[in-house]
DNA sequence: GTCTATAATTAGATAGAC
DNA sequence: GTCTATCTAATTATAGAC
């Protein structure tokens, strides 16, 4: 009895840790390629597994593209810990704090674009056709979080402290600038000569979003 | 002879009609799914035409990609003719002229990118990884445009008018800003619930864009 | 759980009749 | 120029030995 308490666990030790390396491996190949161009070969061969192995581990490509999906996002969300609470709750009616929090908000985005530029890869090599992929990624994922931005942006512009963008098209002004210079990073580099992902250019890209979308903070955002 | 003349003339026509229509849903195809998702096939279904057409009027799948990326950036180009040449040439050392000019770009841009998605998504889908269409896309097409947007970025810059963005990564700010809410339009729509395409919507994205990207235009630049 | 073999589709490209 | 038939290669998924 003991034997096979142990024996499980140590199975399950070993399979996590092989669904885990095809999830990172699955976000390389899906943002590289998209969910069509990306091939469960090169996915399971990115980790020295074999092909099968995903229909072993998943129950098929579009469930390991869901999984790695979904795994991303979680770490998204760790990553904001913390902010959208504070504002979802209203606990926070002072504009400054919520000029702090939406501040915040966008750097924690922009390094996470920077370090994760799979997440937005994904996102618009999927959001440019309408699929089951895409409302399933919408209303799980994108939704929560346009919900939570927009109302924190229609405070800002009537505090006249943001730019003026409607509050309906912050989130893609937002997302796109942020991201872009990510998402088309081996284009960046060629073309710009730096590397966009280097910390100095990560704080020194956030910090200019963050100063053009509040352009009246009192005093501020640094 | 004559007739000869006569038959060489009509079936040019005719072959430049089809040419036209299968660029033109390739680029559908090649935007919506990437240059991998996509298949000939479905392009030529499209137009109602058999797949080895496509094999016949070009030489192959990539060379199809080529011709209809040259065929869209060709549009980008005279949509902005005029304003090129009037930057690049240095004849307007008047900031209040460059601030105008930078400000139609924008704007230019921006209706050129509603009416048009197929290009910034072609742009995102081959950006994100290196690849020989890439490099032939930057050289041919992006760079000459990340060139004269730069420089006319960095004299607005020191003239105080332009937002706190590095010259370097402007390029991606007003790219991403600006095109992804059509880029990713069936995601908007679903998300937001307007028609980002819709005229109004529009002129109100390019009207925050050129506000936002110019905070300190003298009289403003409406 | 892993690995080989393979089934079932689908892809881009080509040959040849018309 | 068009259209049918087909070739070769690559895909996801499954079966079954180990």
């Amino acid at each position: 009895m003991m034997q096979a308490r142990r024996k499980v666990r140590r199975t399950r030790t070993v399979r996590d840790d092989i669904r885990e390396r095809l999830l990172d491996a699955a976000l390389v190949e899906f943002g590289a390629k998209g969910f069509d161009g990306a091939s469960t070969r090169a996915i399971a061969r990115r980790i020295g597994a074999h092909q099968p192995q995903i229909n072993y581990h998943f129950e098929s490509k579009e469930a390991l593209w869901s999984a790695a999906v979904d795994h991303l996002f979680a770490e998204l969300g760790r990553t904001m810990q913390g902010l959208a609470v504070r504002v979802s709750r209203g606990a926070s009616t002072d504009v400054s704090e919520i000029t702090a929090v939406f501040a915040e908000i966008v750097r924690r985005f922009v390094r996470f674009a920077a370090r994760h530029p799979e997440l937005n890869q994904i996102m618009v090599h999927e959001a440019t056709e309408k699929s089951g992929r895409l409302t399933w990624m919408i209303e799980r994922h994108v939704k929560p979080l346009y919900d939570t931005v927009r109302p924190v942006w229609r405070r800002l512009r009537k505090a006249g402290i943001a730019a003026p963008i409607d509050e309906r098209l912050v989130h893609y002004v937002l997302v796109g600038a942020a991201s872009l210079v990510y998402v088309n990073a081996p284009e960046a580099r060629l073309l710009t000569g730096i590397e966009p992902t280097h910390e100095r250019w990560v704080e020194t890209h956030a910090d200019g979003l963050v100063a053009m979308l509040l352009p009246n903070a009192p005093g501020g955002v640094a």
